[in-house]
Formats: structure tokens, C-alpha cells, sequence
DNA sequence: AAACCCGCCAACCGCCGCTCA
DNA sequence: ATGAGCGGCGGTTGGCGGGTT
């Protein structure tokens, strides 16, 4: 019954929408006439079978479509963040909160970036999560006692790995916010890279000129950072590489200045949640790699680094499966 | 029981980048 | 080359419910 009465008043409004359309622009959300607040069950149900029967998308023109008072983002936004149906429910699992905070620390605020590696959670939903929870705890942590004890440093700082660090602030001189300084909020696309395998965990080279990637699904085995630092010989770009969990550890692990780059929109296409791949491949033989500003040094062994001193208690190995979509839980 | 406080989270808002005519 | 239209993103708001006084 309540399609029958859509499908008339979609006729009607369609008629008034195209008017519009010719007449000039219409504003974006006229908020006259327009349901606001809460989403009535109605409301919803009509949207989830407008969505059904006819696929979602022209989100500006679907209120009138489905013959909603809404507003298109509205629509979108009800749809993405609550009734689409491979939203997951219930808490966020501690599995889950690790690896938000080890995104976070390595994404900063890019919410939907950090939403793309926790199927069925939601960028809302993990920015909710992280402005109540996490990022008091966060917070907290950057003003307790033992941040005083050890003045931040850029070298020493820890990551929350572990899981008594995570149920109980960490101890880490290291406060989150100074951190998030150098984060930049705002994803901007990049078109440089650097390819740090997963595995193996021995340190090799790779000669980016000659890799060559006959399946996509090999990108699995290589996760993209925004790094600036390589070597450069003979027009022919050497990388040494490591264990991806230990090079991200590496680099949030040094402090602001090494979250200042840019991180590949692209990375949940390399685990192959995309059909990119072919793109990516061909960018990886055409984009030029930029210059890191690491010290040779530090990519000589990242293990040896000064960021990663004794007295971290970081299991890297065990948090490795965070960086492979395959192993998740 | 009422008033107040506080935390959570759904929803809104404004900006930005991409696409296409 | 340019600008309108649109979708997407992150920051912010405000309603609601539970806890406390």
C-alpha cells in the first residue's frame, strides 16, 4: 500500500523537480516543507524499498522519487550510516578498536578511509566511537602523569598495541594530539608511492622497475605508504622493505612529522576491494617515487630504529594480520 | 520525584573534489 | 577552460536516555 501511494506522488514531484530543473538551479536542500530529525520507521522503510527497487545513487533527486520530505543527503546519509543492510550491529569488538586506533594513528581523522578496513562499521560510527571513547582515552593518556616523566619525543614514542595498553591508558610519553598535528584531515589523492610488502619478514630490495605483477591479486602482498624517502640509482628506484607491521609501526612510532604524507586512497584497492587493480599497476611503472625524508639509516633496519626501543612491548607480529583483510576475524 | 548533568550517537552542515556538459 | 551539479567527507550539533544529586 504504501508503494501504490509512492508511486503517485513520485509522479507528481517528478513533475515539479523537472520544472525546476528547467526554470534554473534548484537550491541544493530547500529546508521548507522538509522532515528533519529523527527518521520515522516509515520513512525508512520507504527509502530501504526505494533503494531496493531501484538501486541507490541520485541521491538529490531521490527524495522526490520515492516521495520522501528529505533531504538527498539526508537519504544518503540514513541509508550509508543505518539501513543499508551489511551494517554491523553491537559493539565495536576489541579486535576492532586496535585496529581503529592503529589507523587512526596512521590515517588520522580520514574516517571513511579508516571505515573501508572494518566491513560494516561505518564512518560515522567510528568517528562517534573515537570522539567518545578513543579519543578521551587519547586524550587522557597525552595528560597523565608519566607523559610528564618523559617529555614527548619524536623518537620515542610507543604505539597502543597491546591489549593492556589498550584497556588502560598507555603509558606512552607520547600523547595522541601531538600526533594528530601533522595529520592532515582532509584526503587529498597522491601519486607517489612506496611498496612495502607484508612478508616476507627478511629485508630485501625490490627494484620497482622491474616488478612486475602478473595477477592483481599479488597488490595483497604490498600495502602503498606515502613515504618521501628512496634510493635512487641509475634511474632505478630500490626499496628496502619489511614487514608492513613493523614499518607502520616505525613510522607513527617517530611522531607527527612522519604522518605528514600521504596516504593512497587506493589502499583498499591493493587488498582488492576494488577493480582498480589493473590501474594501480600501471601507475606503479609510470608514477615517478618521491624522495623520503628518512634517513637511510632508519631504512637500513627499522627494527634497530630508535623508535622501536627495548622497552616496547609491542608485539608487531601478532598485529600483523591487521593489515590483511584475509585474516580478519 | 524532580532537576540537573553527562555521554552517546543520529543527523545536520558546509566544504571539497570529481564529472560532465 | 569553465562552471554547475552531485556525491562524499569530516566537523559539529542537538535530542535522548541514563545516572546522579
Amino acid at each position: 500500500m504504501v508503494l501504490f501511494s509512492l508511486h503517485f506522488t513520485v509522479l507528481e514531484i517528478e513533475g515539479d523537480s523537472e520544472k525546476e530543473r528547467r526554470m534554473g538551479r534548484s537550491p541544493c536542500c530547500s529546508k521548507e516543507g522538509l522532515n528533519r530529525g529523527t527518521w520515522t520507521a516509515l520513512e525508512d522503510e520507504i527509502l530501504t524499498a526505494y533503494i531496493k527497487a531501484h538501486g541507490q545513487g541520485k541521491w538529490r533527486s531521490l527524495p522526490n522519487r520515492a516521495g520522501l520530505k528529505r533531504c538527498g543527503k539526508s537519504c544518503r546519509l540514513r541509508w550509508l550510516n543505518y539501513l543499508r543492510p551489511d551494517i554491523k550491529r553491537g559493539n565495536i569488538s576489541h579486535d576492532e578498536e586496535e585496529l581503529i586506533i592503529r589507523l587512526h594513528n596512521l590515517l588520522g581523522n580520514r574516517w571513511s578511509l579508516i571505515a573501508g578496513r572494518l566491513p560494516g562499521r561505518t564512518d560515522n560510527e567510528i568517528k562517534n566511537y573515537w570522539n567518545t571513547t578513543l579519543g578521551k582515552r587519547a586524550k587522557a593518556q597525552a595528560s597523565s602523569p608519566a607523559s610528564t616523566e618523559t617529555p614527548p619525543s619524536k623518537s620515542t614514542h610507543k604505539e597502543l598495541t597491546t591489549e593492556s595498553q589498550i584497556d588502560e591508558p598507555s603509558n606512552s610519553p607520547q600523547s595522541t594530539e601531538s600526533k594528530i598535528q601533522g595529520i592532515r584531515t582532509k584526503a587529498t589523492r597522491c601519486s607517489s608511492k612506496v611498496l612495502v610488502p607484508l612478508l616476507p619478514a627478511a629485508t630485501q630490495d625490490i627494484d620497482i622497475n622491474n616488478l612486475t605483477l602478473q595477477d592483481p591479486s599479488e597488490l595483497q602482498d604490498y600495502q602503498p605508504y606515502y613515504l618521501t624517502n628512496h634510493q635512487e640509482m641509475d634511474n632505478k628506484t630500490t626499496f628496502q622493505t619489511h614487514h608492513g607491521t613493523e614499518v607502520l609501526d616505525a613510522f607513527y612510532s617517530c611522531g607527527p612529522d612522519f604522518l605528514n604524507f600521504e596516504i593512497n586512497d587506493q589502499m583498499q584497492t591493493i587488498n582488492g576491494e576494488s577493480e582498480e587493480n589493473n590501474d594501480i599497476n600501471k601507475n606503479l611503472s609510470e608514477d615517478p617515487v618521491q624522495p623520503l625524508p628518512f634517513d637511510d639509516a632508519m631504512f637500513k633496519d627499522w627494527t634497530k630504529s630508535p623508535c622501536l626501543n627495548d622497552n616496547a612491548t609491542i608485539d608487531l607480529g601478532s598485529l600483523a594480520f591487521l593489515l590483511d583483510p584475509d585474516e580478519w576475524p
